[in-house]
DNA sequence: AACGGGTTTCAGTAATTTCTGAAATCTTCG
DNA sequence: CGAAGATTTCAGAAATTACTGAAACCCGTT
């Protein structure tokens, strides 16, 4: 398909900005030409739009499944496998929080956990290095249990929230604020 | 400075994490380094520790200190420069997301405004592409929206809210639910 | 079971990124 | 000013990551 200068200055942007985020250029750059494309795509069209290598293609394809940020799309009177982005933004934003979250939060998880029985037990690990373990191990928790819990509420909930920006402040209880449980009273 | 195997565990392993979010493997080590350690490293003591080239050490902590999230902390009797990493885990992910707001997020959001502008104006972007560029431009700009003002709140209140996780929703005001504000009436 | 269109795999190559060591620079002190 | 210690720079080496093309594979059709 012919890309137009607004769809190309896009698509190369939105390839960079994958490389930064270590998501492979290629793999961000064909993401960007679905959610872009009017329509379904071919693996081969993508290659010629994109000039690179059909077998790349395939490749970056099949990470893009993975993430469930593309589809397989059937396209009547062609066996062809034809492709599709996702294209809601919603959507799309809390499958790649999601997945890395999964890859790279939890096992962060696990790995403060085991870091911080070990230099409980060692013996040698100096006593500020252990609270500073932990407290992250807290601190990631907290923000672990929140993700859960706020990627629970219902799409239009979520929207509300952010429309409200910083007015949710408001109904901040005054005894929750930390650290001032009996602050009132001294 | 003598890592023990809890700390060496988790140098290396946020090495990895860093790998992972385009921070290059050093940098993220250093960091996890000083931010373990009990009392303020030279740059040397750091080479040795984690056996790199010590000018890859003074290029690292020149990033760390762009970033602010590691300073240069006199040390009385030592001309040597000696180096610490900020210890708030709030403050770490505060300047960590700002920062890369500023580097990746503004810039794609100039740049969706011109993708936007252009294919507007070309007369050959397909209309659907051309909304497609509007739609997410306008939700990048509401996260961005957003996020000004919640990090404009102070940290007990930020705590609280978080503390509070999904319950906020109970404040969501019913007419403001996306796509509702006539939806009672029928 | 052989053909043909389509897809995937993978070994090797190309490109990019990271790291090093030698040299240059800066700083402090006598 | 100049020596000694400390730091920074940078060209090239090393390591990593991405990409390609050829070959293997899959699967419906005849």
């Amino acid at each position: 398909m012919r890309l137009t200068p607004a769809m190309e200055r896009y698509v190369l942007h939105w390839g960079e900005m994958g490389a930064r985020w270590s998501v492979n250029r290629s793999v961000a750059q064909i993401h960007a030409l679905l959610y872009l494309a009017p329509r379904p795509l071919t693996a081969e069209e993508i290659a010629d739009t994109l000039a690179i290598a059909r077998s790349n293609v395939s490749m970056s394809l099949k990470e893009l499944l993975a993430w469930g940020l593309v589809q397989r799309t059937p396209v009547r009177g062609d066996r062809r496998d034809h492709f599709e982005a996702l294209r809601d933004n919603w959507e799309i934003l809390t499958r790649i929080v999601e997945e890395r979250k999964k890859r790279e939060i939890d096992p962060t998880l696990s790995i403060l956990r085991a870091c911080a029985m070990e230099a409980a037990a060692d013996g040698q690990t100096a006593a500020e290095t252990r609270q500073r373990i932990e407290g992250l191990l807290e601190f990631l928790e907290t923000l672990s249990l929140w993700y859960d819990q706020v990627k629970g509420l219902p799409r239009p909930v979520l929207v509300g929230l952010m429309r409200m920006g910083g007015r949710v402040a408001r109904f901040v209880p005054r005894a929750r604020v930390a650290g001032k449980r009996r602050a009132r009273g001294g």
